[in-house]
Formats: C-alpha cells, structure tokens, sequence
DNA sequence: AATGAATGAGCGTTCATTCAT
DNA sequence: GATGAATGAACGCTCATTCAT
C-alpha cells in the first residue's frame, strides 16, 4: 500500500510542477503560447510522461483553471462563514473576489481562452464536470447569503425579485467589473485611479438599490473590507503584499 | 474619375466580403479557427487578393471588431438622442446595449480574442486607434447622460461619487452581465429564464441605489425599453425578430 | 523622326533610372533582395512598364552586370593607349582594373550571382552575348598588350609559354586578389592592411617571374601606377576620392 | 552505453546522407534551388526530423561547405608534411589545392553563395567559427612553409615584402585561377587548354619572381606534381581517375 | 503604351502527438 | 513507466508574372 501511495503522491507533485511551468507560458502567449516543446525542454520530465499525466494540450489548460478556480471556491467558503449581518458576510466575499483576483490576475485570461478558442470540445469530461462544478457551488454560497438575508428580514425583495437575480447582479457587476480593470486601459482615461474601492462602492449601490438593510449610509462597508481582508485573508494578503 | 470611384467601391464590397466570410469561421474556432488557406478556398478571390487587402491575419481580426463596434456606436448616439429624462435616456441607451448584444452575438468573443491573443500587437496603429476611438466615444456619450442627470437635478452625487463611477458601475454591470450570458451556461441552471429582463431591472437596482430619479417605483422602464426599442429601434429590431 | 528618337531616348532614360534603383537592392540582399515589388513601388513607373523593358527579373540582373563591364571595357582601352613600355602599359591596365574593382566594388557580386543562381539560362541570348562580349574584349586588350610586350622584345617567352598564359596568370591573380579582398576578412588577420598595393606588388613578382623587362628592380611600378592614376584617370578617380 | 553510441553514430550518418541529397540541389539551383519540400521527399525522413538536425536553411548550406573545407584542410595538411625543399612543399600544397578543386569542384560554388547571399547571417556562431577556422587554418599552413623557407635560406625578401604578402599572392593566383576555370568559358576562347596545368606553371612564374630556390629552371616542378599526387595523394587520386 | 489588381504555386517553418525502444 | 526522435499535416505569407482596362 505504501508503494502505492508514494507513487500516486509523486504523480501529484509532478502534475503540480508541470502547471507550474505551462501558466506562465500560456499567460504570454495564450493558447498558441503555450508549446509542448518548449514546455518539456523546461522540465526535466519527457514528452511521454507530460502526455501520461495529460492527454492533449487542452486538458493541462483547462486543469490550469481549475487549480484556481477550486482557490476561488475555497475563499468563498470561508468568506461566507465570517461572523456578521448577512450583508456584512455579501461584502467579506466581495472582499474575497477581490483578493482572488489579485492572487490570481491572470486567471480570467485562462478561463475566457477556455471559452473563446474551443478548447472546451477537447476537454474531458470528467474535468469539464470538476470546472462547473466550482462554479456552481461558488454561487450557491452567494445565493446561500442571499437567502439567509431574506430569512433574516435583512432584505426584502416585495416578490419583484427572485435571490437568483440578485445573484446575477452581484455577478454581473464583479465579473464585468475586474474583466475591465484587467484588459481595460480606458478606466485611466476615465480618471479612476483605484479602480477596486470604486468597484465596492458600487456593490454598495446596488445592494442600497434593494434595501439590504443595513444601507450603505448605516455601516461602513469599506471598514468591513479591511476586517475581512486582516481576520479571514491574512495570509492570503501576505503573498499579494510582498 | 467614375472609374476611380467604381474600383473604390469594388474595394469595399470586396473586403465586406472578405469579413462576413471570415467572421463565421472566427467565432467558430478562434484565432486558429480562422485559417488563411481556408478563408481563400471558401472565397472567389485568391490568396494575394486578401492580402492586398489585409496585411495580415491579424488585421483582418480587429477589422471584424471594428464592423461592429461601429454599429454600437451608432447605436448609442441615437440612443442618446431619446426624448426624455436623463434616466430615461441612460435606459434608451441600456437599450441600445441589449440589441446590440442581440444583434452581434459574437462581438464579444471577437473583442476578447483581441486583447487576450496578443493579436493587438500585430496589428497596424491607425485601426487599432479606430477601436480604441469607438470605445472612448461610447464611454463619453454615457458620461454625457450623467452629467446632463446632476445639471437637470435628477441625480445628486453628493460628492460621494464622481460621475465616471457611475459609468464605470454601468459598463461593469452590462459588460459582465452580457458576457455571463453568452457565455455561461450556469444561467439556466440559477433557473434565470429571461437574463436580458433581469440585466435590465439590475440596472434599474444600481440606479435607485445612487437615487437617480424618477426611481423604478416612480416609473415603469420595462415600457421605456419597448418604447425606445420601437421608435428608435424599429428597423435594427426586425433584424433579430426575423 | 524626332518622335521616334524622343521616344528612344526617353526608353533609354527610364532604363537607366530602373538599374540605379535596382542595383542597391540587388547588392543588399541578392537574387531574393531584388524585389519587382519594392522596386515597383520605389519607381514612378508601374510593374508593367518594367516589365515592358525587361522581359524577366533575370534580365535585370544581367543588365546591372553588363552596365559595369562596360565600364570596366572603357578603361582598358583607355589605360591600353598609355604611352610608354609594354610592361608599363600593362600597368595602367593593371591600374585601370584597381580603380574599377573601387568605383564599383559590388561588380564582382553582380557578375557571381549571375553564374551561381542559375541566373544565366533564363536570360536572353542577345544579352549574354553583350556580356561575353565585354569580357572577351577585355581580354583582348591584354593579350595585344601582351604580343606588343613580344614584338618589342622587352618580353620572350622562349616557347616555355603562349601569350594567352600569361593574359590566364594575369587574370587569375587580379580575380582572385580582389575577390579575396573584397569577400574575406581573412586579410586583416594576416596583417596586410594595404591589400590593393600588395596586390600590385603581386603583379610585379609575377612579370618579373617571366623577365618582363624592365624588371621592377630597374623601374619604379608604384611610381608609374600614380602616374596612370592621375593622367589617364583623373576624372574615374574623383569620383572614388569625394 | 552501446545503445547512445550507436544512436549518435546513426545521426551523424542521417546527417551525412541529408548533404548527399541537399548538395546537387543547391549545386544545380543555388539558395532557392535547395528546397525543403524537395529535400524532404527526396528523402526518407519526414520535415522535422530534418529540422532536427539542421535548424534553418541556411545551416545546412554553411554545413555543405564546411563539410568540403575539412577535407581541403586535411589535404593541406598532409601535403605540407612532404618531404622536400620548402618550394617543394609549396608545391605540395599547390597539388593539394589542384586536386581538392577536382574532388570537390562545386565547393567554390557553395562558399560564394554563403558570402553573397547573406546567408552568413542566419547561421549559428559556432558553424561560422568552424568555417573560419578551417580557412584560417589552410592560411596558416602556407604561411608556416613560407617561413621555413625564410629559414632555410632558400626564400630571401630582403624586406621587399612579408611572408604574407607572398601567401597573399600564391591565394590570389590559387583562387582566381581556379574561379575562372570553374565558372568561364572564355579559357577555351584563349585557347588554354589545360588549364591546371597552366595554372600551375603561373605559380611557378610567381615564385621565380621572388627568387624561391631552387628556381623552376633548376627543378622539373610539373615531376613534383606528379610525385606528391602519387606518394600522398594516391587514394584522392583514384577518386578523380575512377 | 501604361497601369496595378489579381493570381496561386510555392516557400520555410512549426508543433501536437505517437510509438519503438 | 519513461523516453525523445520521428512524424507530416498544417500554417501564414511571398512575389514574379499576367492581362483586362
């Protein structure tokens, strides 16, 4: 059994290492980037064996999403058990988005290449499955919140809405927003020189939008964002700070 | 000078053709989708022929951006011209956003493949500062509204916002909210059944929540949206109806 | 009449404009460096009209050789009439040959290219006739100097030669010492850094090797090549000093 | 370690036979003659097995003539061992000059076609220091006979010229005969008919010019010839011969 | 006679994947 | 299981020449 496991261990490690080297190539260069020559002659592993562990190209690319995505999952997670009002827990992981992307700047690039260049067709299925899956359970926390807030009678939303539609807008409004503070030179010409305060504050005008109580006017959610940054994030905020 | 004039026109239709043969075959596979070779074969012209008009696969990308966002931007500055309130034009021109969207599909993926494929650096100055323009020109038409919004004293920031948060807050929630629906497939599964009705009353949450007036509850802009999509509309709207 | 020389004249101009264009590109970059393209669109005359003078690439090429050789033809007959002994005509031609190689160092790229890129079969036969031509005449020249030297009795072969092996042993040692010089930077390395008098020098030691009287012990050869220098190529000569 | 000999042993013949093949296709056709299409399948290995051994174009033209200048410099080589006066040995040289042109008559070919068609440039650093060394090598050679014979007293320049200058002119008298004969067909014009011989006749001018003992009056130098191409040069000669 | 848009065979090179060892 | 040489289809692009206007 010791074999066993040392050996599925090993394969682990290698996997890691192999990601480690090709996120950096796809990021320059994106899926074209991204060479299997050039991958193998930086590591001291064969063609062969990259292919053992991946069977195309498109499943390391997709894999380098997951890896993140399944951080992205585990942030949320814990965001969503910060101690609070249930808008106060929307914020902590609002706050937990943001730190994402700063951790992980470049993973929207790997993800929106997953969509664009048909690279999905290729992948397997099993993986595809792991990939949504993330994504579903990172809203179900959200609409989890969602909920706990009307329960709570913190947020009333009079049946002109449903919790999945402010789930949507709360999305809407992070995805659209850290997409255009990553591709976007137009926001400097706008003159918004901190683009992710700016990005809260409209969080906080949508939520004020549909009275989830306590209104911006009541609570300083900015103060909230640097709580959840220090007690939940502290380490994550040690890697983005050095 | 008729003949000078006829080659000119011959020209154009020529790399329209060009374009709307090109287009299908990006938006089927990407960068790689879009296959010199293949592109001469499905045409009637030959190889040099395209490249006398595109100096490279590259430009013949950003061009298929151009076509479209120049239509956008057409689309905005008759949007901007709705008669009404401010807020009533900010929601002329969420309009013209939607059947925009409606209207091109695929815009996003050309945009986004642009920026993520470092295709951007191939390409020739000038067309890169056309797209560059019909960004900022949108952008501008939206900052326009806002301001005419205080200066009628509709909106009141407070000096808790500048104006171009508010737009930065608008394009986050329709840039997000559209590529969320092009491209994910979670949407059904939130059981979200009409995504372009709930960007819209989105919009309108963001909105009351910085009190632009007349709130939603003051107005039904479920009917300024069909409103404006029939009279400023009407002709793109057969387009998609059709 | 005067039409029909007008028109002559004005061919014979827009020739003369073609080759200068070409043959900075042709030196540059060779076979493939001479671009009907580029020279089309660095002339004010359409490929047509090019083509129209040249019936191919080829001929061009050929052209630029002829045009040099004609020169060079010039100047031996030019240095041939030199008054003075026979060796010390063979001098000036000797002379002659050095200001050519340096009034038009890429002749020798030329004159090769045209035998190495299989250049030669696709030229016309009236052209390669012009071009053995020059050569042939040339040779000529030398080998009258040549007999003169034996008629005069300052040269005698005593059987032990014909003129034409002196005229080969010439050749050789004025082709080979300026390709070398012009081709290889092995001569730095050697430590002759005056090459084209060492060459000269050369020449010497080879018509003295034959008894070539006055030997260059009795005259000073250097003197007399500054002598040709300026008497018979006073013009040739300013145009290499400015 | 059998197994990594054989594979290396089996490149280096691969290699070898890829030259075989690439040589009369650039002989024929110069650079645009050699063509990687036709290589290929002239050959029974694929494109990228040929890429593996050969990174560009233009290395395996600078390989085709490093390939021949090996074999001259091994010529010089054992020629300059032979055992006779130092005009002798120059002579046995001059013999192993003579017959490397006969072995190798398109060596010229490809070595002016690196020069001049900026080939050169795109080759490796470490084929083009292999190159000059070969040509610096065979310089050498020369210049160390020359100097035995300054040693020996049976060469004096009296400070009339380096022993360079003299290796300058017996490289100049070398290779332009030999250019000439390979490329022109003005020799039979001349009416030379043994044009190698005649050559080496010229050589024999050159030296009697600088006074090298014994002079060719005193020595029957065309027995040379024929001694070093027998006793040294025996098997180079079958080649030619058969 | 002059034009220059159109042609299309041809080019050198790349690279994901395979498979014999 | 690991290797890495071999594969070969595919790619973006060039350019000498033609010919309808």
């Amino acid at each position: 059994m010791n074999t066993k496991d040392r050996k599925h261990r090993e394969m682990q490690e290698r996997e890691a290492i192999i990601l480690e080297c090709a996120r950096p190539m796809f990021i320059e260069g994106g899926y074209n980037g991204l060479n299997m020559d050039r991958l193998t002659s930086m590591l001291e592993y064969s063609k062969g064996t990259i292919y053992n562990h991946f069977s195309c190209k498109e499943e390391i690319i997709i894999t380098l999403a997951i890896q993140t995505l399944e951080k992205r999952l585990a942030m949320f997670e814990k965001a969503s058990l910060f101690q609070g009002t249930s808008r106060e827990r929307i914020a902590a992981i609002g706050t937990a988005a943001e730190l994402f992307v700063k951790l992980y700047p470049d993973h929207f690039r790997v993800e929106q290449t997953i969509r664009l260049d048909s690279i999905w067709d290729k992948t397997s299925e099993e993986r595809r499955q792991v990939m949504s899956n993330c994504e579903r359970r990172c809203i179900g926390i959200v609409s989890g919140v969602v909920r706990d807030g009307i329960a709570s009678g913190d947020l009333n939303l009079n049946d002109s809405a449903t919790p999945e539609e402010i789930v949507f807008g709360l999305w809407s409004l992070s995805f659209g927003g850290y997409s255009i503070i990553s591709t976007s030179n137009s926001l400097q010409e706008l003159g918004i020189s901190e683009p992710f305060q700016m990005l809260r504050h409209n969080y906080s005008r949508f939520l004020d939008g549909i009275q989830w109580k306590p209104l911006s006017s009541e609570v300083d959610y900015d103060a909230v964002f640097e709580r959840v940054s220090e007690e939940v994030f502290g380490n994550e905020l040690q890697q983005i700070t050095t």
